[in-house]
DNA sequence: AAACCCATCAACCGCCGAGCT
DNA sequence: CAGCTCGGCGGTTGATGGGTT
């Protein structure tokens, strides 16, 4: 390197050196934001750089536009929460544009590529903490299951939860009964919806039925689902007349899910067996059959036998392209 | 009451492309 | 055409506050 270059160097090292002590950082004060409001009424928003070369602020150029896209643009909606629809549209728009945040935020009257971006990451740390287990089921703490479930519950999609039903109602009930959790934060895979059980099951599946076994989609084969009601040639000695007694329909990214609400009833006299154990056996399947085979395939590529599903390979295998989608419900105290 | 965990928000950083010299 | 500056964008981080244990 010649003499004349590495003093340029130097000299350049310098400047820099100056201004990052020049630089302010960290949290704006009103009164920095009075000089750039000031500045974007005079001259647009435009020339961020000349703010500190004319000694305006001593913030950079990049740090002067950020504060103003994201804080000083009217008709921001500073401080409003995203709202259910909002979040949905972001869904959907990254499913389609990809991380183009930049390019969601125009579809979002007063928000910004970075309120965006946030909601987003905040959304997938979340799934990917429901997503996050011990490799061993056995090894999981009660606090690390416990945080599963709430993960859990405020993943479910808003949608599902049918309105006419008691949102406090809604319990996630515990799986092992020895332990005596309390009902709403135990286990995640069951989920009970005023005291009866709820199944999430693709529509696709329901529209053929036949495909399923009984005990995949653990619907009693006298019932059609598409009818809502018993099939004709049922026999009418049937215990369970009347279920399910609750069926709702609601979209999971492209999947559409129908939520079907068990009465306890019902399941008490399907199973013959005590109703705890039946909750056990009945709820494992909640994950939706589709994902069986996705699930087996999984198995079956790691050389592993196929061991029964539980509540915590449940979250171990869950596909998570489907998270990707799914909506959180609000706070309880926002009910 | 303290420690911990988590969600949210604001801001910074690095990279890249466009435009200017 | 190369080099530079600026603005825009996406990723990441740090601060903070609320809820839970």
């Amino acid at each position: 390197m010649d003499g004349r270059k590495a003093r340029r160097l130097t000299m350049k090292r310098d400047e820099e050196m100056i201004k990052e002590e020049e630089t302010k950082k960290g949290p704006w004060k009103a009164e920095e934001d009075e000089v750039l409001i000031n500045h974007v009424k005079k001259y647009g928003p435009r020339g961020w750089s000349s703010i500190r070369s004319k000694g305006l602020l001593q913030r950079t150029g990049k740090s002067c536009r950020l504060r103003c896209v994201n804080k000083l643009r009217p008709n921001l909606k500073n401080g409003v929460k995203f709202s259910a629809e909002e979040k949905r549209i972001v869904i959907d728009l990254q499913a389609q544009f990809g991380n183009k945040w930049a390019k969601i935020s125009t579809y979002l009257a007063g928000r910004t590529d970075n309120d965006v971006k946030n909601v987003w990451s905040s959304r997938q740390k979340r799934l990917a903490r429901i997503l996050r287990t011990p490799a061993s089921s056995s090894s999981s703490t009660r606090s690390q299951r416990n945080n599963h479930a709430r993960a859990f519950h405020d993943a479910l999609p808003l949608e599902a939860v049918p309105d006419v039903l008691p949102l406090e109602a809604l319990k996630f009930s515990s799986l092992s009964e020895d332990e005596s959790l309390p009902k709403s934060q135990s286990c995640l895979s069951s989920c009970i919806v005023n005291s009866q059980t709820v199944q999430m099951v693709p529509l696709q599946e329901l529209l053929r039925p036949k495909s399923l076994t009984h005990d995949q989609s653990f619907l009693p084969p006298e019932f059609d689902l598409i009818e809502k009601k018993p099939c004709i040639e049922a026999p009418s000695q049937l215990p369970f007349p009347q279920i399910p007694s609750f069926q709702s329909e609601f979209l999971l990214g492209n999947q559409e899910m129908v939520m079907i609400l068990w009465d306890p009833n019902y399941l008490e006299a399907f199973g013959n067996s005590s109703s705890s154990e039946l909750l056990v056996n009945v709820q494992l399947p909640m994950m939706p059959t589709c994902f069986e085979s996705e699930r087996s395939t999984q198995i079956a590529g790691r050389g592993e036998v196929g061991n029964p599903v539980t509540p915590d390979s449940f979250v171990d295998d869950f596909p998570i392209h489907i998270l990707d989608h799914i909506e959180p419900l609000p706070s309880p105290l926002d009910w």
